[in-house]
DNA sequence: GTTAGCACTCTTCATCCTTGAGTGCTAACT
DNA sequence: AGTTAGCACTCAAGGATGAAGAGTGCTAAC
């Protein structure tokens, strides 16, 4: 589709804007970058690569800047091929130092973020592992007093979630202890999103004995899941768009910021999609929210053994550095998942 | 010292400034509120009041805005002594919405939040109640497997923190099951702040048959304190800042908000004041971090029972609506101890 | 197919001027 | 003695103008 000469004159532009964010004449092709033909040659190169839709000018008589195509293509084809392969001392420096500050996963995740935006200068999240994918480690019925009972829910991860509820009989201590033990034998292992069908089913006919207790108890635990859409998003460097020209306009600044500091909608966005593909990028109008169509996302993915139980990405302008980003990210995804697994087995 | 005329021009240029946000001219005031006297006079006020360090001049030939001095005067001898009463009504309609909308304490502060916020236009920012003020309600170890335990601590306002740890020997079920009802029984109602001390003290020497497990345990349970400085803050609002024309520019907008992203500075500025005024007025210069010395912070506390327990406060540029900002946080103050206290004893 | 050359377009920036708001001072008034 | 009117002066904001510069698109020649 595009001939090789027209892809060298597409990355020139788009490496040049990369680095100004200014409109790319053809002059400045021709003069920095080695093509071997004039710049009127470049010019009718870059008039047809507009017409097909690479590349936009802001006014009639300035430069070209990419389009979101443009980067798409430059994204799928030309980074995609060539030159992303991880930097492995880099990634051990990283490893190194996010195992020395984190001691629980929580702070790993948040760590990561945090060097994660001061590598790419870009805005940076991560997810939390997603606790309903996490098998069921323990689960432990503990009583406070003769009317409340507080149950703890311990993940493989080592993530623990709590709940405390009161009842409106009183338990004896002996009969939490048994049902403790019953559903330790039957839950343990199951995913925490499967427990919800297996508590609603079977349970009750085989321990029927303590049905009226387990009928109280039961909602609580499975109101518990219900509830826990409690994942954490970490940011990290929400003030780098400041320091990109493209966000020196206030009202832009702005409706970054209100987007970045919606959980909702981060949440929308960063789970939403497919999870298929280790890396994902997202590009302008691609976004589904209308306050971030001029930006770009990359995420990738974490897992712990071969479940993705988490992301970390990065947010910023469409004239962004997708490698960096990429290899960064890439770098942090392998990093991440190793360090998890080593907590756990610590 | 003020007497009673320059009082008045004073609290005129403030009203005037608070709403317009425009340097006041003399002009303005003589037309727009009724002094009696005419605009050369109140000239002759407004240069004795920059004289005395209540008023600037941005430029020589424009009008006067309000200083520090200016702002400090008028919330402590304008607001305190007249017309804060609470909105009785008001203050039941929030304590409703907040009511319905949280079931947690944690729920609470954040809605909180979220609520003064909308009714300020400010910035807001609550802190959940302080874990080391609460009393210990229930302590309990939960074994996970032969070498991992899991630690539970169950404060009065239903806080739940937990820890889990590896040992580098086995304890039998029965052993940790002693453990636990010894701990309960020592710590039950002390403060969290004041389990440190007990614990590294006199319990070893009253039960001694298990003291290399405790000697194991106990070093694990105080570091869970140690490190338990994780009150968390939640915010809202932080974009209303850019709705005020004194941070149109990206700079100061951006400092704002870097200052409002870092945790530990957010944290220093809340806790670090005495906690001894139910409201707390800091005006600019005031403050301790350059970064918002053009920001006014005004904070409220929260109680359970007689002890603080948490804060509730609202930032944003030294012109601000003191008069809403406080009685809202007053209201906010109350409802917040009245709810905690609901919520506990329900 | 490529290139040089040129007319044309459009933004940016500096300069200049006008306008208007506001002050400070002085002299007259009560 | 305090108050006021009047006036000269200052300064910021906004609009108009024009030159400079970057870039394009087209044409004609290579």
């Amino acid at each position: 589709m595009l001939d090789d000469r027209k892809i060298r004159v597409l990355c020139a532009v788009i490496d040049s804007y990369l680095r100004e964010a200014e409109p790319v004449g053809s002059r400045t092709i021709s003069k920095e970058y080695d093509l071997g033909v004039s710049s009127a040659t470049i010019r009718n190169e870059m008039s047809d690569l507009e017409d097909l839709g690479y590349l936009n000018k802001p006014h009639s008589s300035s430069g070209r800047i990419p389009s979101d195509k443009a980067y798409r293509f430059y994204v799928n084809n030309i980074l995609k091929a060539e030159k992303i392969r991880m930097d492995v001392e880099k990634k051990e420096d990283i490893k190194r130092i996010l195992i020395r500050e984190s001691r629980e996963i929580d702070e790993l995740i948040q760590n990561s973020a945090k060097i994660l935006s001061a590598i790419t200068n870009y805005t940076a999240m991560a997810l939390s592992p997603q606790i309903k994918k996490m098998k069921l480690k323990h689960i432990q019925l503990v009583p406070i007093d003769e009317r409340e009972v507080l149950v703890v829910l311990v993940g493989d991860s080592g993530i623990v979630k709590n709940t405390i509820f009161r009842l409106d009989q009183d338990i004896a201590y002996e009969q939490l202890e048994r049902i403790s033990n019953f559903l330790n034998r039957k839950l343990k292992g199951l995913t925490m999103s499967s427990i919800k069908g297996v508590m609603s089913g079977e349970i009750f006919k085989e321990f029927y004995d303590y049905k009226s207790t387990l009928d109280r108890i039961i909602p609580v635990i499975i109101d518990s899941f219900e509830r826990n859409n409690d994942v954490e998003v970490y940011l990290d460097g929400v003030t780098r768009i400041f320091d990109f020209p493209e966000y020196r306009d206030t009202e832009k600044a702005k409706s970054f910021i209100s987007f970045i500091e919606d959980k909702e909608q981060l949440l929308n966005v960063l789970l939403n999609n497919t999870l298929k593909e280790d890396i994902e990028v997202i590009i302008g109008e691609e976004n589904i929210y209308d306050t971030i169509k001029d930006c770009s996302l990359i995420t990738a993915t974490y897992k712990l053994g071969d479940m993705t139980i988490g992301k970390i990405g990065v947010i910023g302008p469409t004239r962004m550095d997708y490698l960096t980003v990429i290899s960064s990210l890439k770098l942090f995804s392998a990093n991440l998942s190793e360090i998890i697994e080593m907590l756990l087995k610590r």
